[in-house]
DNA sequence: TCCCTGCGGGAAAGGGCTTTCTCTGCGGTA
DNA sequence: TACCGCAGAGAAAGCCCTTTCCCGCAGGGA
């Protein structure tokens, strides 16, 4: 690789008359000059060492993102919306993915650190796990300490500032639009429950229906992967425990699709028999058949106001947005049923039937 | 920021041996120091300056990679693919997304290359431009001058290794299928003529359509963005100038997504009046109703070898890797209506169709 | 004519780390 | 007892840039 000095020797000048001309300093130097140097440069294909680059900067520049998964279209959008701002302010966005694993979550605190990002943001839900949010807090204080800035989208751990959907109000949402259709059989099909997302879509959810002087219990609810596949498979199980459920809230748009993929394969008819309800609003919501209703989270949003905290002025006081949740009716929730169905769908899976809890 | 040399004074030790305690060189260290340096490291909260060791280290180990978009299906699965293999051998992988920009594209191999990736990975298709072709090969060929691995997935224009889904016979597949079900009036959601895939894939559509003595004129293909509203757009389009249409090809999943939802609108039933075929098989293709039928590609198989190509052993001549399509029957694919719905669809678009082309 | 100013350029000091080379002191052999 | 070898630690030389500081020179004012 041809470095800096190779060019500065083939032009005739400095390294550091070279480097003005290429990083464009403020400091003039005579076109004769930049010409040659430009030349060289040409010539020897010369491309700046970025670390070392950096290493002579010293400010820094990048901005480091933890998700779970950029390609969940969840984490999808909200980093689209993280790009736009750090785009336009000239940024580079380091990202990764958790994969939601906490352990690589915290590698990734330290990964980043240690290439000197000016900021840190980590998205996605946040964990019942007192030892380890107790690390990553310690973790992102030492961070802070030195100068970097940090925020969060959908967690209640760190003590800076933060993005929150109003997730409990989303789960509150979609209970009290089930509740209106008349449904009282409601099962849910829920992500782990070691996230923070899950229990707190849980928490309004339940609000709602309690509200309405009908429960949640617990055996209504299954939980499992926060994927297409989780969602599938929880159904199925909800089904199998409890055939007169006449509605199912998915706690994610992903999950939800499961759970259309597991009604269509034992021939019950969304919204007819039975009722789904997404939360995400992610783009597929409206493309799946029936298109699903879902309550919108403005994801994108979400990641612009996270860039924009931590790339403008830092405040005295950590800042927390919270952003509203919505409802939005499409073709997957309907009126309950007239008549319960409690042998309509069960002729597919009555051998099973026969066994489950 | 605590540096190493913070780190040294506090333990009572060099730079040299807090550097060989830390990085675990295979320099023994007494354990009364090895203590104490980690000690110290605890303390400060130390982390290595990643662009420090970068610098100082010689070997480079962190691979490039750059895609359209990651959060496309399409590439999320090839990444996929590629973590795996990055992630088996302890490699950093660096993600760009080029946003389909050749520009972009262009600056990224620069970045990457000034980031001293050991290699660098291009995936997605390839560009109908004589110029940017040439000027990217140059710039791929100059890092490989300096000892830089390149690989690219889906493109032709490079001269190195490639891993190569084989579009052209997936488009063959596409068009006999369709022949096979008795289509004559085929109709074809395109992306933009410009990418390689979009023309290899046509190519092969069009070839399986003239061995059977049809054909595929220019005025019943559209050209839009790879994605779902450019297949919606473009279904509507074609719809509009061409009512008697009894199949669409779609040349990727998303655009097939479109195509469907545009369908929907307009009260054509899928595959009673019209089939759609989609291509790539992207994981959401068995969640629409109906599940899509669509030629499958490898995606995670060729991310995959692409990676393993680029961080195995080198070899004399460009090794060329084609991966085979395959169809998947689902259900978006029927036979031939027996009666032409001329009118069936007509009626929402009445207006339009009027003054239509 | 002399001094001051300012411009264009180079020398050199880092930036934080790795690694080679060097040095010290100890145990063991002849 | 003298010497060799080696283990374990440190000194210092880079890695490749950026940027401050300094120098020489030419032009302008007194």
């Amino acid at each position: 690789m041809a470095t800096l000095s190779d060019v500065a020797r083939r032009a005739g000048v400095s390294p550091a008359t070279a480097s003005r001309v290429i990083n464009g300093s403020s400091k003039p130097v005579t076109d004769e000059l930049r010409e040659r140097v430009l030349a060289a440069v040409a010539e020897l294909q010369y491309v700046p060492n970025a670390h070392a680059q950096l290493l002579a900067r010293s400010h820094r520049s990048a901005v480091g993102v933890i998700v779970h998964d950029v390609s969940d279209p969840y984490f999808a959008e909200i980093t689209r919306g993280l790009q736009r701002v750090a785009t336009d302010q000239g940024r580079l966005l380091m990202i990764c993915n958790s994969y939601r694993d906490p352990d690589r979550e915290l590698e990734y605190v330290e990964l980043l650190r240690g290439h000197q990002v000016a900021a840190l943001i980590l998205a996605g839900s946040g964990y019942h796990d007192e030892a380890f949010t107790r690390q990553l807090n310690e973790k992102l204080a030492a961070y802070e300490a030195t100068g970097g800035r940090v925020a969060v989208i959908g967690r209640h751990e760190h003590s800076g500032d933060a993005v929150m959907p109003d997730n409990r109000t989303g789960g509150y949402l979609a209970g009290r639009e089930l509740c209106g259709l008349g449904h009282r059989a409601i099962g849910v099909v829920a992500g782990p429950r070691i996230l923070t997302t899950t229990t707190d879509r849980l928490a309004g959810l339940r609000q709602a229906l309690t509200e309405q002087g009908r429960e949640l219990p617990e055996r209504r609810i299954r939980y499992a992967e926060f994927d297409r596949d989780g969602g599938a498979e929880a159904t199925a199980r909800l089904l199998d425990a409890d055939p007169e459920l006449t509605a199912i809230v998915a706690l994610n748009d992903s999950m939800a699709i499961g759970a259309l993929a597991t009604l269509r394969v034992r021939g019950l008819a969304v919204p007819q028999q039975i009722s789904v309800l997404g939360f995400d609003d992610m783009p597929i919501a409206r493309d799946v058949t029936p298109a699903l209703t879902t309550v919108r989270l403005p994801l994108v949003d979400m990641g612009v106001r996270a860039m924009s905290l931590v790339l403008g002025a830092g405040a005295p006081t950590p800042r927390v947005e919270v952003l509203p949740a919505e409802l939005v009716r499409r073709d997957t929730a309907g009126p309950v049923p007239r008549t319960t169905r409690a042998t309509a769908g069960s002729a597919p899976r009555a051998r099973r039937g026969d066994t489950a809890s």
